[in-house]
DNA sequence: CTTCTTACA
DNA sequence: TGTAAGAA
């Protein structure tokens, strides 16, 4: 399994990517429709979010404080394929192992106080 | 309870 | 962009 398809594997509900990027759902349905990312679907029609979909977001997050309106958004993240997704990386805000090791915390974090973390009960969905 | 869509402020 | 409604 190589790094893109890990990349593009459908992991993130829309509360995770929510809290990940600091976006709001309206915002990142919005960005959605304007085909900036391209999210996945449970046969419940929930969306779900690829590591390559988030580090999207966080791209046009930081261009959003830019000033940069949706046109030209849609300039700087140059249009991909549905499956498709860029193989070269210039600038990810958040690397790999950074997320790696904030889903792990959060997992830890969430054995010890016996409730849930953001991801408990959103990812036990994933595992039916 | 979380997320979806649609529609209005 | 936020939020209300009603459905899933």
């Amino acid at each position: 399994m190589d790094d893109t398809v890990r990349r593009s594997m459908p992991l993130f509900s829309m509360g995770i990517v929510q809290k990940l990027t600091g976006l709001s759902a309206r915002q990142i349905r919005y960005y959605e429709e304007n085909e900036l990312i391209h999210p996945e679907r449970t046969e419940g029609n929930r969306r779900v979010f690829s590591f390559n979909d988030v580090d999207r977001l966080l791209d046009i997050k930081s261009l959003l404080d830019e000033g940069v309106n949706l046109a030209g958004i849609r300039r700087v993240l140059s249009e991909k394929p549905i499956t498709a997704n860029r193989p070269a990386a210039e600038k990810k805000s958040l690397s790999d192992a950074d997320l790696m090791k904030f889903l792990k915390s959060e997992l830890v974090s969430a054995g010890k106080y016996g409730k849930a973390s953001l991801i408990q009960g959103d990812l036990s969905r994933f595992f039916k």
